[in-house]
DNA sequence: TTCTTTGCAAATCGTTTGCAGCATG
DNA sequence: CATGCTGCAAACGATTTGCAAAGAA
């Protein structure tokens, strides 16, 4: 994700507005490590502004995604995950307890994103290794 | 995926069923490179089949996935893509149209999946490309 | 026969939508 | 003051679940 004031720019160039929700959810995404899930970020937000709909969480969410700030991604466990991380990194989840890290940086050796791939200019880009988590493999099955 | 013996096999060591629906669902997943839904592949399977009914579509192919014989993954259209090709490559991502191809194979460099990274064994990888394709980036926006 | 899987239909629940009121530019 | 955004609640729709019947080992 850019920094927020880059993205105040966009929004008053398309012509929108900024609102006081669309900065709370910036905010919060801004930096976040925690790969959250919407209403994992509605539970953190809520309190802070009490009149926050969930529907204008996914409003933001969504529009985030178009840009390519923020990358969505199926983690397994039926819930869409949120990532303000477009760099070059890898997630590791497991596929019996849905639990998410982040890869160590040797995994993903390729850190430049190209511009542009067969016609498409590229905004984000993803990479998941999934497996069985250290806890799962101890559990057995 | 693997090829069908072995899956057989398994389900067997499990103490599970081979049945036809099963058959058939992994018959049609092998080889398949079109990035199907579950509603795909349902319309797909239910001339074949006309018994077949969708909580058991789910059924196999959730399994298959915690098997890590079969990937899926949100293309951001609010459907879940099912893939059987694990091996190292990625896809194109349209943001805004939703399209998926296989991307070109220079941009996927890393053939080789590692069995175990971080205490993980890793079954599958995923490596997705997000941007906005040719025909939307002529229709502008 | 025994135990797993299937099929049906209902239930679930994350996400989207419609619309009136409000705030931004 | 004009438009776009928010909040609410209802709508939606993909996936899951419960249970009786069917089929594999």
């Amino acid at each position: 994700m850019q920094r927020i004031e880059a993205l105040v720019q966009r929004v008053r160039a398309q012509g929108g507005k900024v609102t006081a929700q669309r900065m709370l959810i910036w905010r919060a995404l801004e930096g976040d490590q925690t790969h959250p899930t919407a209403e994992d970020l509605y539970a953190r937000l809520k309190p802070v502004l009490p009149g926050l709909s969930l529907a204008t969480l996914y409003n933001a969410l969504n529009e985030l995604v178009e840009w390519g700030e923020v990358r969505r991604f199926d983690a397994g466990d039926g819930h869409i995950h949120y990532d303000p991380d477009c760099s070059a990194h890898a997630e590791l989840v497991c596929l019996k307890c849905h639990t998410i890290i982040d890869a160590p940086q040797e995994v993903a050796p390729q850190p430049a994103i190209p511009d542009e791939i067969a016609g498409y200019r590229i905004l984000a880009r993803s990479e998941q290794y999934f497996g069985i988590c250290p806890a799962c493999r101890a559990a057995r099955a």
